[in-house]
DNA sequence: TTGAAAGCGCTAACAC
DNA sequence: GTGTTAGCGCTTTCAA
């Protein structure tokens, strides 16, 4: 038997349009104002089409559709770390906001390496209409080079200057700000700070914010998980800090045990607070004390600015949001503030 | 006026292959073979085609090699909830395998929603390969319906009979064995059980496993977050039982909050089990009890199947994976069993 | 209202 | 080695 193979359904090949158009004796261009809901076409032979393409399991593949159409009606989202509950949530309202308008989101995950993000980009640019980049990682030179000109563009929580992209960022600094004031009025002067990945941009707004607003601070380079936060809280114990801020929730989780572990009570002796306001961030005991990041506006207004370059507009907005100050009971007075307490960290901190 | 289609709306028309073939005086056909990494061509020739792609800022449209080559190297996955940590792990698994064998992973999440959930099966189904179903909560029928008839696919976490797809699972029912033991060993006999989704083939194991087990147990319909586990917690203590096993470690985390608030120690009085051993599983306090899945090895495994499929059109296995129990320290002896609470128990439990 | 035909951007025989 | 020529499955003029 010649190559073709059994067009009669029972074998592996894809039913296609063609089939349809076959079985239901009109025109492959017919099918398709049917199936795409033109309503110029005579009802009987709809119907017709419609029955036929439900019987054959018809699916038009969109891939084909992507290319006449010239567009693929997806939008790709990187994020560096699904693990991170702070971006599964932001993708969510994304995916939300998207599909009301009718595009798909592909999701991809870098894993926190800045190599994998950079091909990760180049990969998802070639099959989506438009780009999300959340919190990327890469350096401001390799994303410059990498994000393709003339694809629609909109970069989370990172600063590139001159703007390549239209951007969407929450205002880490002014966190930080608030956390600060937070617990100065509580009485503390001497605090650590767990700091995030160096190639996080948050992280580094957060680090700017501190230093200037309380340049003794002890810094210490910690990472985004909790396995880090608890490898480090003992340091931020030693160099007598009666607070520390983590770099995120997951972290602050990880300090919170390690600082249990240490008998160091929380807030009695420590106050700790975190960043983003995970879901859990309010189970864990004592329930943290976090900076809260819009984190579902913050997916939703992605989509709204990266839809207006779609449109037309090859500008692209640069939006701001703001974070607030979640209160809980992961934070107190700072009793033990001592001689003794400020001696050592005076010590620690050079 | 639209006089030529411009999708990418932000200016600049796309750099296609024919740009690139005549900047360089070759063919399309040359082009492609040397991006494609073919050896056959002129080392002068490949070298101006590269150098010259580069200067333009070529890149393929993926799209368009989908159609052309006849499969787009992408397989789909969707998932109940990206933003339960379960499933992040086992994407990003199944991820990195998938890269490793040259295929993309495009992430799909249904929010729960089986509606929702049949939808992106068939919008996934259009543009990939292949395809994982992670705990679909849709019904057998409808599952069997919508899944395209020769699209390769493995379903994870949920037994179809008779078997539309290969499957991996995770055996639920033993790992509810291994806790139940645990737990009567510790000396537990009045046990409640914080359901998850009835959606959840998972929780239905699970439900099997605990009423064939143990008849006489509390079983209270739940969900799947922390703030189910929260509003569930209290019903378990009311319920007199010594012991509450958790749909998963999120609904543990809510548990655990909500016996705080009631001043019912853990595991003084109460003993706490969860399923899946999320990353925070171990920084919560005090340490949770649960049940680990083998998440990473459940994306691995799935790839494995899946490609499987991708080569020639077999049936494709079934893998079954073997879950162990995490003692930690949420799970203690049943000090808390006085004849009073057997009686509140029996009264409870009808 | 419908069909024929020309692509979308790329790859892959098949010649030369 | 390299170019020519068909498509991949679909949409969309343009005629009829």
């Amino acid at each position: 038997m010649p190559a073709k193979r059994d067009p009669s359904g029972a074998g592996g090949r894809r039913v296609t349009i063609a089939d349809v158009a076959r079985k239901a004796g009109v025109s492959r261009a017919t099918v398709s104002r049917v199936l795409n809901g033109q309503d110029t076409v005579d009802p009987v032979l709809a119907g017709r089409v419609r029955q036929v393409s439900r019987r054959l399991g018809y699916h038009p593949s969109a891939i084909a559709q992507g290319l006449a159409r010239g567009a693929s009606h997806t939008i790709g989202v990187v994020v560096p770390d699904l693990a991170n509950p702070f971006f599964p949530e932001v993708v969510k309202a994304l995916t939300v906001a998207a599909g009301k308008d009718g595009f798909s989101v592909v999701v991809a995950d870098s894993d926190e390496d800045p190599e994998a993000e950079l091909r990760l980009i180049q990969d998802v640019s070639r099959r989506v209409d438009g780009l999300v980049l959340c919190s990327p990682r890469a350096g401001i030179a390799d994303l410059r080079r990498v994000v393709r000109k003339g694809l629609p563009t909109v970069c989370t929580n990172r600063m590139v200057d001159p703007p390549l992209t239209a951007s969407v960022m929450i205002d880490s600094g002014r966190g930080m700000q608030a956390v600060i004031r937070h617990l100065t009025e509580l009485g503390h002067r001497r605090i650590a700070y767990l700091a995030g990945p160096s190639s996080s941009s948050s992280n580094a707004d957060r680090l700017g914010a501190l230093e200037r607003s309380l340049p003794g601070a002890v810094v210490i380079p910690t990472g985004s998980k909790s396995q880090e936060g608890y490898a480090s809280a003992a340091a931020a114990a030693e160099a007598g800090a009666t607070a520390v801020i983590c770099f995120n929730d997951l972290v602050a989780f990880g300090a919170l045990a390690r600082l249990r572990a240490l008998g160091v009570a929380v807030p009695g002796e420590m106050s700790v607070v975190g960043f983003d306001d995970i879901p859990a961030a309010d189970f864990v005991h004592p329930a943290l004390t976090t900076v809260r990041l819009p984190k579902a506006e913050l997916g939703r207004r992605s989509w709204e600015v990266l839809r207006d370059q779609l449109g037309d507009h090859g500008a692209g907005a640069s939006v701001r949001l703001e974070p607030t100050l979640v209160v809980r009971e992961s934070t107190g007075k700072a009793i033990g503030v001592t001689e003794d307490a400020v001696a050592i960290g005076e010590r620690a901190g050079g």
